[in-house]
DNA sequence: TCGAATTTGTGCGTATGTATC
DNA sequence: GGATACATACGCACAAATTCG
């Protein structure tokens, strides 16, 4: 603390991340205890114990009561491909975890009516009340829950067609867009919205994640013609996924 | 403490958490002093603070040194847009760096150079060791922090020419396309993928967040005829923005 | 089976630095 | 400058869980 610089807690809990990051404390080994920390470092308790609730928080590390705190797994997160734009000549080194995983995932999914509620309206452009079909599906790949997602599509839009149940029908489980265009109605465009946050104790379960777990939610609207035609949450757990894009520039 | 019941800073959270969302503390009011709590409470002052810090973790308020502790406004995400897909008759000048809307945005900046490490050199299809211009910004919207970005350059593009430095010439600040034009390299495509993590302390420090936060991360790499021109990773806080596209479909 | 040592988690009292008013 | 309040730090105590002889 004699330091102008960064408090000691924030510099010990640096000292000991490098370490996590490098390698040389590997996951599942034991970091110094407390009272090593303390000797090693020559900081109090206090500090001692502050760095550790840093590296706690940062989910690097797991305390376990009475034994000791453990090196965290870190899986390499694996990319979800959500664009097919494909330029000229297609050399750039672009990951093929794509197309191959996407491919031999599978999926259970379950429809049912119900009345929109405000922000599924507001996403829709419909009325609050309004009859939308909303369909929740679980997908695993390789057997492992890997995403959940809760979709909705205005009635106005599907009912009294051959389309209404996503998963029915000659063209069930062809996605939004074929379905879609089976009723004449064009998708030209799609809007997402990524953002993160703790995960909910049901998604965590259902993901095989453990409480306190950082999920990314995709908000995924389809336009046909400027106007909503399904909207959707979409859930992954970001420990293990991140979402991919490829754009053109201009 | 005597109780056998839950922990008493939680219990005193618990308490001051109530009173925020029912109302009865609302946003931007101070609440007690940690002094006031000791005796509000009858407990110690590491209890007090302990309380707050956990108020703090979750984001429902923010210690301002010197002053208080303040209930946060309830932060409703902005969306920071990504993409320049713009419907038909819009030909808006955007920046990939920042939303359209916060075009009162500042930022700083500071270059140096550096060795390639291993993930940025494979980023940026570079050898481990290859010189690249490291700049790292900070930026602000309406004076509070909203982003940081770690940009990296191979030499090999830019060396010895007018934008080596990112932020200094007349092309200065210009974002990365315009001026790799400058130098007669094409930017054509861009690959971004989303990931979210618990923020590390430092980032959350100059976030202005907590430990424990969760932060957006975009992996973005700029694209010439499919060589790597640039690639960078951009920090937003989860709580307060999401990441937007707009795609066209097929 | 028992018990001792270790370790985390929680809690207390105090002191000091520093930002704000 | 002084008063207030948060932030960091030190040292200690104890309960609960775990480990190990």
């Amino acid at each position: 603390m004699t330091f102008g610089e960064q408090p000691a807690y924030l510099r010990v809990a640096g000292d000991l991340r490098k370490k996590i990051t490098d390698g040389s404390l590997p996951p599942h080994t034991r970091l110094p205890s407390q009272a090593r920390i303390r000797e090693e470092y020559g900081v109090s308790d206090t500090v001692a114990l502050e760095a550790r609730k840093v590296l706690m928080a940062e989910g690097l590390v797991e305390g376990r009561s009475g034994s000791g705190t453990y090196v965290r797994e870190r899986p390499n997160p694996r990319s979800v491909a959500r664009t097919g734009f494909r330029g000229p000549g297609t050399s750039t080194p672009f990951r093929q975890e794509q197309a191959a995983e996407s491919a031999r995932g599978t999926w259970e999914s379950r429809s049912e009516q119900a009345d929109a509620g405000a922000e599924v309206a507001e996403r829709l452009a419909v009325r609050v009340g309004d009859r939308v079909m909303c369909t929740k599906y679980v997908f695993r790949d390789a057997g492992e829950v890997m995403m959940l997602s809760t979709s909705w599509e205005p009635l106005a839009v599907t009912g009294r067609t051959p389309v209404m149940l996503p998963e029915e029908g000659p063209l069930g489980g062809c996605g939004v867009v074929d379905r879609m265009a089976a009723i004449d109605v064009i998708v030209d465009n799609v809007a997402e919205e990524v953002g993160a946050r703790p995960g909910l104790a049901e998604e965590l379960l259902a993901l095989g994640g453990v409480p306190g777990h950082v999920v990314l939610v995709v908000q995924r609207t389809y336009y046909a013609s400027g106007r909503p035609v399904e909207t959707a949450d979409i859930v992954v757990p970001a420990d293990r996924y991140r979402i991919a894009y490829h754009l053109p520039v201009r």
